[in-house]
DNA sequence: TAGAGGATTGAT
DNA sequence: TCAATCCTCTAC
């Protein structure tokens, strides 16, 4: 049975951006977009802050795309990558702090046929095994950039609560580019979870 | 205003 | 291994 109520604002405000990130795996996800519903359990998440060089809004740089990750705690953050993917973020900690777990994976839960449709493809490991995927298979696009996630069209439930010791740690995907910042241990797994987007590179 | 590059994906 | 594809940002 999947519990419907809302994560409080409260649990996005938090000043840990890294402790939101383990705590979001477990969680579920929906959207109610288009008159039609679909959840997944949060799988893999990475952990952005504006401390380090991963991050769009690295040492505070405020241009019009990151604005949204100067929001408050609990906002929807919605980019375009490769021209093609939309990529979805929940923005943490208070105003005015850029910070930010980007949602990497889901494990389907309600709305299987809507993601299916979507995504044009019925296997339901491959569904929502990305950043990319997962936002196709919900029907997030940056139409949603900036949206409350208390809101009516994408909020997180709070699932099962997933045990420290069923948590991998790993070095996030794709950020080689920042460096030393770039073997940052802010990706995190379910462990031995089979949607996952990537395998972890040092398993145990 | 032009040019480069990106928190990805899927086909070859 | 590589193309798709376009928005964003930077430099001039």
């Amino acid at each position: 049975m999947v519990d419907s109520g809302k994560l409080p604002l409260s649990f996005y405000e938090r000043d840990n951006v890294v402790e939101v990130a383990k705590d979001l795996l477990g969680k579920i996800l929906f959207t109610s977009i288009d008159g039609k519903v679909a959840g997944g359990r949060i799988v893999e998440t990475e952990a952005y802050s504006f401390l380090e060089r991963a991050c769009h809004a690295h040492m505070n740089r405020r241009t019009r795309r990151t604005e949204t990750l100067f929001a408050p705690g609990g906002t929807a953050y919605v980019y375009l990558c490769y021209g093609i993917h939309h990529l979805f973020n929940v923005v943490t900690n208070t105003q005015g702090t850029a910070e930010a777990v980007l949602i990497r994976a889901l494990e389907p839960v309600t709305g299987l046929p809507v993601m299916q449709l979507r995504r044009g493809m019925t296997v339901a490991t491959q569904l929502t095994s990305g950043p990319g995927k997962l936002s196709q298979a919900m029907g997030i696009t940056t139409e949603k950039n900036g949206i409350e996630l208390t809101g009516s069209e994408i909020w997180i439930s709070p699932g099962e609560p997933i045990h420290n010791r069923d948590i991998v740690a790993d070095v996030r995907i794709g950020v080689d580019y920042a460096g030393e910042d770039a073997l940052l241990p802010w990706r995190f797994l379910i462990k031995g979870n089979h949607y996952v987007s990537v395998p972890v590179k040092n398993p145990g």
